[in-house]
DNA sequence: TCAGTGACTGACC
DNA sequence: GGGTCAGCCACTG
């Protein structure tokens, strides 16, 4: 098991979500083990954009805030892209959130 | 090796 | 009910 096998395992949670749903950094962190890692998550996403293609516009915080979307590219490019999935976002906060959430630790 | 940092979370006031 | 504080894990300099 190497270190970086914690936020490998981040990225292929992450890319497994279905089409128009979302998750969170709290459980994607708990399906890993440590439901405290949460910011390590965080983390993990801020590293992702660079190296692969990740859908981390899927992955808000527990209350369904947009808490990233400063790390993309454009201003709204976050929100426009979960609107271009059917999902509802107001105020950097999506909509319906816990309608769309998707747990790892359930679904997966 | 040590201290700082962060796309979070839960508890407390 | 809303704002603040401290703990948490893994990386970087």
């Amino acid at each position: 098991m190497k270190k970086i096998d914690f936020f490998l395992k981040v990225y292929d949670v992450v890319k497994k979500i279905p089409f128009g749903r979302v998750t969170t950094y709290g459980s994607i962190a708990q399906y890993l083990g440590s439901k405290k890692s949460a910011r390590t998550v965080g983390w993990a996403m801020n590293s992702s954009h660079k190296h692969f293609d990740i859908p981390a516009h899927r992955v808000l915080n527990r209350n369904g805030i947009l808490t990233g979307k400063h790390h993309f590219h454009g201003t709204n490019l976050m929100q426009q892209l979960l609107e271009g999935e059917g999902l509802i976002v107001k105020d950097d906060k999506l909509i319906n959130f816990d309608k769309y959430f998707w747990d790892p630790n359930t679904e997966l």
